[in-house]
DNA sequence: GTTCTGCATGGCGAAATACACCATTTGCAT
DNA sequence: ATGCAAATGGTGTATTTCGCCATGCAGAAC
């Protein structure tokens, strides 16, 4: 087959159809490109990949039915060569660090232009890593604070600093804390400029975002 | 000027380039409609709006800059007959409200599909309004159950308190929501004074995390 | 045994923020 | 007109943050 036949085939993953069409247009505006597919919702998008066996699949991160990530996971298990990018609203890295882990090769936020989205998916189909430029410079932080990706981010942590992240995880202010655990406010605030250096965020605000957020997917 | 020369003007207010495209590519589908321009924040709508003085503008309700109610408001000011539609990511009957209420004249949900979209571009030029069915039914729940905006805790909060409180639940700082709606850091103090009695917490550990959750279920 | 390293602890001072109270202005409704 | 709600922001005090540094205390390395 020629080069006109064999487009490569990207199916869109996202629950407002609106904005599946503005994907699907600057999708189909590169000629070597083709939109084969599209879907809402998670289970849609399992039956579609299986059968259109696409070069990329690109997964909007808030999904309803379930999420983005555990979409990326389900589809690594399908066992196929498909790569996958992630189009958040979210800047958070928290989010493209997990999208990263669970598969998928790039993460894209959805503040970036057009020609950006075509660069991401270049990218990723060549096998390349692609995240938006300010989301970077978020893991780069986390990088420079200690040590290269593991498994999980948290892991990085000693166990009084897991345990504090937690208790700011569930709403506890710094004093409140400190009295917690019987130790002096300035204790628990080094252990929060800890935090803030090896999860690489940079202001307090951030660390309460991220705790809290640590929470609600472990329960 | 013939049908054909006359065709009915549109503005696209959305701070997502895709989701521009998206509503760009339905509505030029439409051999009546036509795209006239397109802004990505409050002060480029408004610029627009004057200069190309639209028959329709259409607003995404979660702008960055500040919000898409506080640009129907403005843009209400402007004393056009310029009809405008809003278009959400969220279900809630709550911004419903809010959006009808500061001068708008449908609110639609992104959920929605292509076809809805169109229909409620011709009811809004129509001069008559349009609520996305699921919304319209939570609006009707509410009056049925009398009280306006019973159950829901944020139904108290002004326009201005839920934009600060939605902001304080995407991991802002005091500061930096201060810089972001340049108003002073007195200001957003204030309002968190206010969100912290309207929601019956008394930490501020407590708003972010009440805040920060309210993100995760409706985001 | 000494040295080195990582962890928990916490003191210090400048800057920022929270907190409570209040004043002004504007818009809206009666 | 009068009254009310909303948004803005100033004052003064208390608290927290933030970066830097110091101590004590383990266990590992030499």
């Amino acid at each position: 087959m020629t080069d006109q036949t064999a487009k490569t085939k990207i199916v869109i993953i996202d629950d407002h159809p609106m904005m599946r069409d503005g994907l699907t247009m600057r999708i189909l505006s590169q000629s070597d490109l083709d939109v084969c597919g599209q879907a809402a919702t998670q289970d849609e998008a399992i039956e579609l990949v299986k059968d259109s066996n696409p070069d990329l699949v690109l997964i909007d991160i808030s999904l309803k039915s379930g999420n983005g990530i555990e979409l990326v996971k389900r589809i690594r298990l399908l066992n196929t060569t498909t790569k996958m990018l992630i189009v958040s609203a979210f800047q958070e890295s928290l989010y493209a660090e997990r999208a990263l882990r669970a598969g998928a090769l790039g993460y894209l936020n959805k503040q970036e232009t057009n020609e950006k989205l075509i660069e991401a998916i270049r990218t990723v189909l060549r096998g390349e890593t692609f995240v938006s430029p300010d989301t970077t410079q978020r893991l780069v932080a986390q990088v420079l604070g200690k040590k290269p990706l593991a498994n999980d981010p948290l892991a990085v942590l000693t166990d009084r600093e897991l345990e504090i992240f937690r208790l700011i995880g569930a709403g506890f202010s710094t004093s409140a804390i400190a009295h917690q655990l019987f130790v002096s406010t300035h204790t628990v605030d080094t252990h929060r400029e800890n935090l803030k250096k090896k999860l690489g965020v940079k202001s307090g605000a951030e660390l309460n975002l991220k705790a809290i957020h640590s929470m609600l997917e472990s329960g």
